[in-house]
DNA sequence: ATTATATTTTCTAATTTATAAAAATAAGGA
DNA sequence: TCCTTATTTTTATAAATTAGAAAATATAAT
């Protein structure tokens, strides 16, 4: 049978990994240029435009795309990051319920 | 003048500190208790409904009021919260702007 | 005033998270 | 192959967060 349809007014593990994700704002920065970006932005040209040492950045970036928020994908020396909206969708449903 | 309007694609210290006090399972799950209740609710009614001490539950009350989640009035002996959902809302403005 | 109930504050231990330096990995060019 | 660049992972430590008992505070009833 079908999955049943979830309720809307309950959180998920999924989504405070979600919020855990964005809840910090170097994260929150690198998610919105990304945003901004509409495209697939190398991460070493992301690390320039917020000033964040690469290795932090990939902490981060690994923070985001853990929690769906973002997607990577590996072409040639470098590794090109973008948004995922499902997630940030999920987000909005789930506050929607309240408003 | 007036107040310029806000670029709606950056995320602002007030929206970290939301999405920080959601991101926490019990914290989330306070906040969903009182978007399901649908009215004020005392916190003892709370901690009960949850399971959660009551000091842990003032601790995460405190953390929802100062994001601007929640608000409580004090009644008697009871102090009651209830959801505000002007931040909730601002959140799904933030992120309604990557879809 | 004393007692009971409800909530918050204080305090500390345990856990988690952030960050950077250093090492490792991946890919392409000389 | 060796070298360079881009990125990630590991390691280490500092900083922040969390949970909950104990103590303090607020309000009302007796």
């Amino acid at each position: 049978m079908k999955a049943p349809r979830l309720a809307p007014l309950k959180g998920r593990d999924s989504h405070v990994a979600a919020f855990k994700a964005l809840a910090h704002r170097g994260r929150l920065d690198t998610f919105f240029f990304l945003v901004r970006a509409r495209r697939e932005v190398p991460a070493g040209e992301i690390g320039d435009a917020l000033g964040v040492p690469a290795p932090t950045l990939s902490h981060h970036l690994d923070v985001l795309r853990r929690a769906g928020l973002v997607t990577s994908r590996r072409q040639e020396r470098y590794v090109y990051y973008s948004v995922r909206p499902e997630m940030a969708l999920d987000l909005v449903r789930l506050l929607t319920a309240c408003c």
